[in-house]
DNA sequence: CGAAACTGACACTCTAATGTGTCAGACACA
DNA sequence: TGTGTCTGACACATTAGAGTGTCAGTTTCG
């Protein structure tokens, strides 16, 4: 224990070293940043299907293809992997979203449809991750929550920002936009969440058709030209 | 241990007997009553304030001061008094909606701005019971799942029905009607939890207008009379 | 080819919480 | 006043999972 000639130990677990050579070809870093996102996916897939409370470091590792002592490498605890599949879902979504919607930027109306129908198109084809943005992340306290509000303001002002070219100069006060991009937004959730927990059984368009007669309301109480005079 | 002469012990844990007589001047099945009351009130305080997660068993019991011994007399885990919990706090939040929107059925805007301003305030009010309901209900599993999907379906159908009789005749299909009344109680449940992680911070009023705007948008796309011609 | 570093398997300890059981004292009722 | 039921405190066994350590086998590179 004590003895100091005990101490220079062959190897000591890979937490308290940093790797430094290659292997199989790859340099170090490499090695450890393809494990990590291993274990991210692997994270994603089971937090977002089984749940966070029901997901054991364990099974990541062992869906991942690796063993525990690489998980406590790249995280501490499972929280932080939480957080960061929380992290790269969510950036994932809001890029296809804004994918989708940019070549819109010029019609209003057809910006919110296409938003719409990538948000509901993204949810169907990725549940695991929605589950994991929408469900999971929120419950869950500490650090977490932050993050998740950073994600979600983040969310609001992209929102705000796609809106605003399209208001009329007396528009409503900066608060009452946020308020309403805010529900918005919860809309968007909202339906998702249902949908998932209903195994997709709705018909995707009649989500789609709702939604926009939503925002169409909105857009219209907010003054935006494309939806004041027109009727569907 | 098995000897018969030893089994007919005097007596059991409260979780094998039923009690049958009287005690501090009530009847064993009202104490019994009490006691589980005043575990669903612990529940609800604690897993509202710390989270379903963090909630112990021993902390509810010593919440409520009672034992372990009488936390399993009424459920058999923790879960359970989860769905109970859920359920009384869900039960209070749809009955003040309803008592405060009574008043107003003839009229739709008093109808949609008295049943958005209780439901914030009973959000502010009873902050433990809205995060219970709207943040922790939601990431539990298993059976809590069809609970949930109940309640949440019936206060949408009570949506449908409180608009129902100031639509239009030819207003939209009902699958369009319901994916809108779930987009609006998403609209409520959304801006309840963002006011609620921010502490209330945000002033109770822009909320309350900035849903009514939403809401009015909708009644105008759906050709609500109240909300066609007006206009704040 | 041999040393050094990397990897995977897995055994192990530790902790925290569940659920059960026991007992001594309080209360009701005859 | 005494017998039997009820109550609260608390001790206990059990379990599951987190996090750590060890070792044998593999790859790289000099």
């Amino acid at each position: 224990m004590n003895n100091p000639t005990t101490k220079p130990k062959t190897y000591a677990p890979a937490a308290n070293r940093q790797a430094s050579g290659k292997y199989a070809g790859k340099e170090a870093s490499t090695r450890q940043r393809e494990r990590r996102e291993k274990l991210i996916t692997a994270g994603i897939k089971l937090i977002g299907s089984e749940g966070f409370a029901a997901t054991r470091i364990d099974a990541v590792c062992s869906e991942a293809k690796l063993t525990k002592r690489y998980f406590y490498e790249s995280f501490t605890n499972s929280e932080e992997l939480l957080i960061e599949a929380y992290r790269v879902a969510t950036r994932e979504l809001m890029g296809s979203i804004m994918k989708a919607a940019a070549p819109h930027r010029q019609d209003s109306r057809k910006l919110v449809r296409a938003g719409i129908q990538q948000t509901f198109t993204f949810v169907q084809q990725n549940p695991d991750k929605a589950r994991l943005i929408m469900i999971e992340a929120m419950s869950v306290r500490s650090q977490l929550g932050r993050v998740y509000g950073k994600s979600y303001g983040e969310f609001v002002d992209l929102m705000v920002a796609f809106t605003k070219p399209f208001l009329p100069d007396a528009g409503p006060g900066d608060a009452i936009l946020a308020v309403m991009a805010k529900g918005a937004v919860g809309t968007l959730i909202h339906l998702s969440q249902g949908w998932i927990a209903a195994d997709f059984k709705q018909p995707i368009d009649e989500l789609i058709d709702g939604t926009e007669r939503i925002f169409g309301g909105m857009g219209r109480e907010l003054g935006i030209p494309g939806w004041v005079e027109d009727k569907s």
